[in-house]
DNA sequence: GGCTGTGAACTTATTCACAGCT
DNA sequence: AGCTGTGAATAAGTTCACAGCC
């Protein structure tokens, strides 16, 4: 088995969300194509990106969008249901709570937080913990993934007790680095970085051509 | 000027913040070496980075702190304060709207919504608008920035009313592919796709290593 | 002596052309 | 004939070694 870009991931999960809603429109066939133009690449890419992880379609015909999408889910760690908790149940923290896309997939345990006018809030599925239960709550629910929507000062020290605890995937929303062991599974979800480059290409309109074509 | 590797204006925003932090800290002086350590890359990379837009630092000696901030926020287009709006004043976009960082580098001039449970509440520096008045509001207050936090289904079509009424850059939030003109400077935060890459790794730690060393 | 700035070597990723099935 | 799967060519990005300057 190859060495996998890291991009790919990145566009096998727009392509396992293009299959989703062909399969909600009754869409059966689909080809490389089509799945570039749902999602902004070049048919080459698709079947590149698809061809690392194995062969899913029929040569002069294309692919099944059932078979398709149920291998991307496999590969994507989507065929087993996550257990999820989301540490900061601030408005962001809340805001994940409630997003529906969250059910499917995987499984919001709970959430923390430390400030005791949201303590015992209930927040989409779950109800507000204190901090002091994190330990404890990943132990005994078998927690694999967290949320991390705590302030920026904050997100390293929690993210190492988290790690401790045996919190094994971790989304960090904070705008900071976390320095944490190799076989933890880090992905930084950072809009303010995404402000900036706008900045960036809005000013230098030339660059952005250059650049992105 | 030389083509700029995209990942180089990500990087770009990171050495940005670390350089506030030392400068909230009192530091004058720092190197590639100390940078490279708060920002989790190698210093070679720190300086070709800063070195596709000129030369900032002094040889034998380093860089002076306040000095590269100040150009590094010109680079990235926070020498001016971009006029912003957030259209989808839910959970989401509350908790944008409350964002501290937001306020250094961006004027937030408006917030939107379709929910009358929500329209005239006040969030943050801002009173929620109707959807209705965003036209007249991107012309009037000369709206440059859009964050863009309404339902999935919804988002496109919003992205073309707001290009069409004026706006340069937007920051999708909705986990859809928008496809707008070529002029428009569009970045997505989709914090699912962030989640499905951790399922992947979590499930593959041994692609993982040879991925990400 | 020390640290930046940069051309050259290398590594990784994307594009392409076409062979291989159906 | 048509569309996938893939090795080879090209392009992009990163690492390195060292020249240049303080």
């Amino acid at each position: 088995m190859a060495k996998i870009p890291d991009a790919t991931i990145t566009r096998l999960v727009r392509y396992l969300r293009a299959l989703e809603r062909m399969e909600e429109a009754g869409a059966v066939r689909t080809s490389s194509e089509e799945l570039a133009r749902a999602t902004g690449v070049t048919a080459f890419q698709v079947r590149k990106d698809l061809a690392y992880f194995g062969s899913y379609g029929t040569r002069g015909v294309g692919y099944t969008v059932p078979v398709l999408r149920r291998e991307l889910r496999q590969i994507l760690g989507l065929g087993r249901k996550w257990r999820l908790i989301i540490v900061g149940m601030g408005r962001l923290g809340q805001a994940l709570a409630d997003y529906p896309g969250l059910a499917e997939g995987y499984e919001l345990v709970a959430g923390f937080d430390v400030d005791p006018g949201i303590i015992g809030r209930r927040v989409g599925p779950v109800t507000v913990r204190p901090l002091e239960e994190l330990e404890a709550t990943v132990r005994d629910e078998h927690v694999d993934v967290a949320l991390l929507a705590v302030p920026e000062g904050q997100a390293q020290a929690v993210a190492e007790r988290l790690v401790r605890a045996g919190v094994r995937g971790l989304l960090n929303f904070a705008p900071v680095v976390l320095s944490l062991p190799e076989e933890v599974a880090v992905e930084n979800v950072d809009f303010m970085a995404g402000l900036s480059r706008l900045g960036f290409f809005m000013l230098n309109p030339r660059w952005r051509e250059e650049m992105m074509g």
